[in-house]
DNA sequence: ACAATATATGAGCAAATGTTCATGTATTTA
DNA sequence: TAAATACATGAACATTTGCTCATATATTGT
């Protein structure tokens, strides 16, 4: 029974190694919110018409099948993570991708699921 | 009162252009899936370790300060959505990333959150 | 064979998440 | 001004999630 030293590290090289170059927390836990975004097949699918297109809130609920409320909840938490921009006219809102990023993110996993198994290749 | 017809969609033509391009639900569904994997910061931290150097479940519990029981769970789901592969030596398992796109997506999202806000620029 | 070690896993639980429902706000039209 | 429309939002609720704890399995060393 091992009663003073608790430390266990089976490989101290490999953890100075990796511990060297290691990103801070901070911004790995940002990263994960963005990709927390991306993690709902609701949201998904938004990100992925707005890529397409500018839409509406009620366009969106049309297309998606879905309620506006349900929509608009989604809309406010991609609004809050920076990952969609709006604009007003009259009442509508048309939402659209905030940054040309997004699109290329959703795009490249996009692209690996496919690649991964013999996918239809459908343009995302 | 609008008794018969409730379909109630501004855009038509918007709303058909982008039925036209988009894509299944199911690949959007998976792509979803495998975000999900990286909407968790304790997750996103054993990617991005894995992404420097194959490692075993003792060394990323001591890297991450966590227990051994918390990392193997998450490593079970990383390994179901087949991010990681792993070989034995021994009663040690060493676990890396499966695929080099798996790598190539978190960097582009990490790249792009250290441009949104002016960050330290740490290689991910 | 037995103890120690490295990992895996099921159950339980608190916290987070996504939807619905009801209601509020802003804008347009009659 | 009043009704209708497009959207936003708080509360409630069921589901999912991620951790801990206990226990199981496999491998190594004595």
């Amino acid at each position: 029974m091992a009663e003073f030293c608790e430390v266990n590290v089976i490989h101290e090289d490999i953890l100075a190694r990796v511990r060297e170059r290691m990103p801070e927390e901070a911004p790995i836990f940002e990263v994960s919110e963005l990709f927390k975004m991306f993690g709902d097949s609701t949201r998904a699918r938004i990100i992925c018409a707005l890529h397409i297109e500018e839409m509406c809130v009620c366009d969106l609920a049309a297309l998606l099948n879905m309620t506006h409320s349900a929509i608009s909840h989604q809309l406010r938490l991609l609004k809050t993570a920076r990952m969609v921009k709006y604009r007003k006219v009259g009442r509508v809102v048309y939402y659209s991708l905030d940054d040309a990023h997004i699109g290329e993110i959703f795009a490249l996993a996009f692209t690996h699921v496919m690649e991964r198994e013999g996918g239809t290749s459908d343009g995302a």
